[in-house]
DNA sequence: AGCGTTTTGAG
DNA sequence: TCAAAACGC
């Protein structure tokens, strides 16, 4: 008898319930580790996300000892002909969030019905799981605060045992799944991503927990410090576990460890939320500002993706995005505002900007993170809280280090003077850009319309 | 997980 | 007089 296990997206080689339970369920038989590239999505995904996914399968790959099967082609074809190749007589997946991802487990798990092949769902790359967080009347929270302590409460599973030994079966590799990745790999103009695998995850990890986990509560949304963990784009793929996470400072008291944790719970808060309302990812989860004016103004949106807005705060952001596949999270939340409340441009229009180039991109996460600030979202910022990208800046960023990090053009400027290069004599002479709004205005602008929408 | 303005109250 | 608190968007 053989299994086969179908990681997909979940790229975890130890610690992986999914991985346990397709072993038991092998016996004395073989398992078949595999990996699909289905071309009708990969097509389609941004070249970021692609090299980091495919960065990250090579890794498991060598982890497994050049045991992953590649496979390139249709789900729905391609996995029960692995399956019959095999012999194998189930399948086993971790349980997809995205509901389109549902969609196309569900396609797949009718065509091996008919070969009589069982699909199991184990495992979750959350620590409870979409859905399972429900208030006494077995209904989904709509408010963070009340949904991360009945999280807490509700507890986790302790991260799986290391298994000493896969009864690993290598099966051929699908010539054109390995191009397919070599190919990303090798894409024009790719930021510089972290370093892939569990490996060099859990390197990341021991060091943010030993040196920045006990002052993470102030130093978080400090931009210019790196005193985040940085596991985002690890956890987005499932190259770690939070259970793995949760598990090591399961002792820590202080209020560092609580706002980490916090942080995770917002990460299943958002995948809940998604869970509960699939239309969310890319439509006003709340009506609150249905018939708002947005604007399309194409050269100001061309200027924000490219960090040329002439706020340096916002354009350091966008610049250390595109440089890194990654933005801190305060930024992230400067940046969105500055589009949404400056720009008056719909939220998706940036979501998808920060999908195309996030290697941590996640439809949950990024998209309601944007609804948040936008003011459409579960438990959202209000409409009008606008941020004030300078007192933002220098508020978060008082060295002005970040921004010198980012924007070269300012690094003649010392300390805050970085904020501020319209107020400083020579401020403009590396050719740093002019600001393209005014800020009171539109901020004043963004409240006219949202008083027009509200009532 | 805001901002900008007005009001309050200690000194 | 001025910083903190309150308030409305």
């Amino acid at each position: 008898m053989t299994s086969v296990l179908w990681l997909r997206r979940d790229l975890r080689r130890r610690d992986h319930p999914a991985l346990l339970a397709a072993r038991d369920a092998a016996g004395d038989g073989d398992l078949v580790v595999a990996f699909v590239v289905d071309p009708r999505l990969w097509d389609g995904g941004g070249a970021v996300r692609k090299a980091w996914l495919a960065a990250n399968v090579k890794a498991l790959d060598e982890a497994l000892d050049g045991n992953l099967t590649l496979l390139h082609g249709d789900p729905r074809s391609v996995v029960p002909e692995l399956a019959q190749r095999v012999s194998a007589t189930s399948v086993h997946v971790s349980r997809e969030t995205n509901p389109a991802g549902v969609r196309r487990d569900e396609a797949v798990r009718d065509a091996l019905a008919e070969r009589d092949v069982e699909w199991v769902e184990t495992g979750t790359p959350y620590a409870v799981g979409p859905g399972l967080v429900v208030n006494g009347s077995g209904d989904p929270y709509k408010v963070f605060t009340p949904f991360s302590k009945a999280w807490r409460q509700h507890g986790w599973p302790e991260p799986a045992a290391t298994p000493r030994e896969l009864p690993l079966r290598h099966a051929r590799n699908d010539a054109d799944a390995t191009a397919a990745l070599d190919a990303a790999l090798s894409a024009s103009d790719l930021p510089d991503l972290p370093e892939p695998g569990e490996e060099a995850a859990l390197r990341r990890w021991r060091r943010f927990r030993d040196e920045h986990l006990t002052e993470y509560d102030d130093d978080r949304d400090r931009p210019a410090l790196d005193a985040t963990s940085r596991m985002s784009p690890y956890l987005k793929l499932g190259v770690v576990h939070p259970r793995t996470l949760l598990a090591d400072i399961a002792d820590e008291r202080g209020k560092g460890a609580d706002t980490f944790r916090d942080e995770l719970a917002w990460r299943e808060f958002y995948a809940d939320v998604l869970h509960q309302n699939p239309r969310s990812a890319w439509h006003d989860l709340r009506p609150a500002l249905q018939g708002m004016r947005y604007d399309e103004p194409e050269d100001a949106v061309e200027a924000w993706k490219k960090g040329e807005t002439g706020f340096p705060v916002v354009d350091a952001g966008m610049r250390q995005l595109l440089a890194e596949g990654w933005m801190h999270n305060r930024v992230r939340m400067i940046t969105a505002s500055f589009l949404t409340k400056d720009l008056h441009v719909w939220w998706p229009v940036g979501a998808r900007h920060f999908l195309d180039h996030l290697a941590d991109g996640d439809v949950a996460s990024n998209n309601h993170g944007w609804q948040w600030v936008a003011g459409t979202g579960t438990d959202a910022s209000p409409y009008f809280r606008v941020f004030n990208p300078v007192t933002q800046g220098e508020k978060f960023d008082p060295s002005g280090d970040y921004v010198r990090r980012w924007v070269p053009e300012l690094r003649h400027l010392e300390g805050k003077a970085a904020h501020e290069p319209w107020a400083h004599d020579g401020g403009y002479d590396h050719g740093y850009p002019q600001r393209i709004v005014d800020h009171k205005e539109e901020r004043e602008e963004a409240l006219d319309r949202y008083q027009a929408v509200k009532g």
